[in-house]
DNA sequence: TCCTATACTTTGAGTACTCAAAGTATATAT
DNA sequence: ATATATACTTTGAGTACTCAAAGTATAGGA
């Protein structure tokens, strides 16, 4: 039985695997993820390999083990589950599902989760559009792109807001910046380091940072085009 | 912030309390309720006393201040209201809700119990019966007596069953004994050790030892009285 | 009154984390 | 090739628990 503080280590190198494929997860970024000085992640690592989770090479960084991986999936599976609920059913906004969904993820059993996934109905994405993994770990990536990394005129639909604060959340609800929104790209502006997006109703358009447009990925094309 | 396991001490002291109202809770008692050695009790209790959650006579035992049963009836709170939102909610069966509220309670927060309140329409009891204290702390206690301090003859409800071992909880439900059903007790046997009871629909009599019996406590006076 | 069983407390040590601070390796710039 | 910044590791110590085992107080019986 791993220890909740081991279920958080592992769900955050997940994290940053994710951020980065193909490459070892650094002390650094994981002791800034885990918000703990770089020496007890160094000494926590160390517990990870000698339990199998990871494989660590002293001064490179940290990967996941296939192990590992099924632990990181279940979290995410369990952190997903619990935000949609807490959305969906007690009426949290997506705002504010993080922090209680991070503490009851270590608490929760596996029938607790089978359970609150029958009753959602086995949903495929989170209030976030995070892909939820199925029970035996499998995953279903969609084929996104970054808001930014759209063109002028490309008519899209919001598939992930990856960014977790809480503000920005709000924000993008007030606009209606949510999965599943479709919007049309008006302009991208290097320069002016923004990017802004018409809706297709004709509401007024919207203007966000660059920074900020990276945790928004899109589906490109536009719905009806899907249609066909 | 309390630690979980300061939760936890402060609620078995309470049930203990409970139990013996009026008495302080040795320390065998409660190392036992906590399946840990008596000088960890003694240890926590020392701890639990310097937090101002218990006052500590060595060699007596513990007694909970006002503070501690505050925190006490949270816990309570918290603790009841996951197992009816399991069992109401989830499908969970009622002998299988206790031992994921136990891990739960300790990692929901104050706006889940809130809304989970809501969500079941302010439950009153729990699914065996026992009363939830309202966020304030005030708890209703009923006039209930233990179902072998009855006298053959008379009609009562059954109101709480505080009985938590599984295989029992899964009996009483085969037997359509739960809270809110009404039964005529047939015989008390001291010799046997045995309590019989009826049901007013005429099903076949059930026959339980006395010593599982007081673990049902039941209403006195029929249904049909109380109406008047 | 003394004796003994029992309950209780104390002590020393172990686990699972955490930090601060000192020491070490490495990439990059000069 | 050497210096330096940065990333990283090690060490020592602290917190919040836990147990085992040794020592102490107390109630009740002989």
């Amino acid at each position: 039985m791993p220890t909740s503080t081991v279920e958080q280590y592992i769900k955050t190198i997940y994290q940053q695997e994710e951020r980065a494929p193909r490459e070892t997860v650094p002390m650094k970024r994981l002791s800034e993820a885990m918000a703990v000085t770089p020496g007890t992640a160094t000494a926590m690592v160390k517990h990870l390999a000698s339990c199998g989770l990871v494989r660590y090479t002293p001064r490179k960084g940290v990967v996941l083990t296939t192990e590992g991986q099924k632990l990181a999936l279940t979290m995410v599976r369990r952190h997903r589950l619990i935000e949609t609920f807490l959305e969906r059913v007690l009426q949290y906004d997506w705002s504010e599902v993080h922090d209680d969904a991070e503490r009851l993820e270590h608490a929760v059993s596996d029938k607790f989760i089978q359970r609150i996934d029958a009753y959602l109905g086995f949903p495929a994405t989170d209030p976030h559009g995070d892909p939820i993994p199925s029970a035996d770990g499998s995953i279903t990536r969609r084929n996104v792109v970054a808001l930014n990394k759209c063109a002028p005129g490309d008519t899209v639909r919001i598939s992930r807001v990856t960014n977790e604060d809480p503000a920005f959340l709000l924000l993008m609800k007030e606009q209606h910046l949510v999965p599943g929104t479709a919007v049309v790209v008006v302009d991208i502006s290097e320069t002016a380091g923004t990017v802004t997006v018409r809706y297709e109703d004709g509401a007024a358009p919207f203007t966000l940072s660059i920074a900020t447009s990276t945790t928004i990925m899109v589906e490109r094309g536009s719905p009806e085009t899907e249609k066909l």
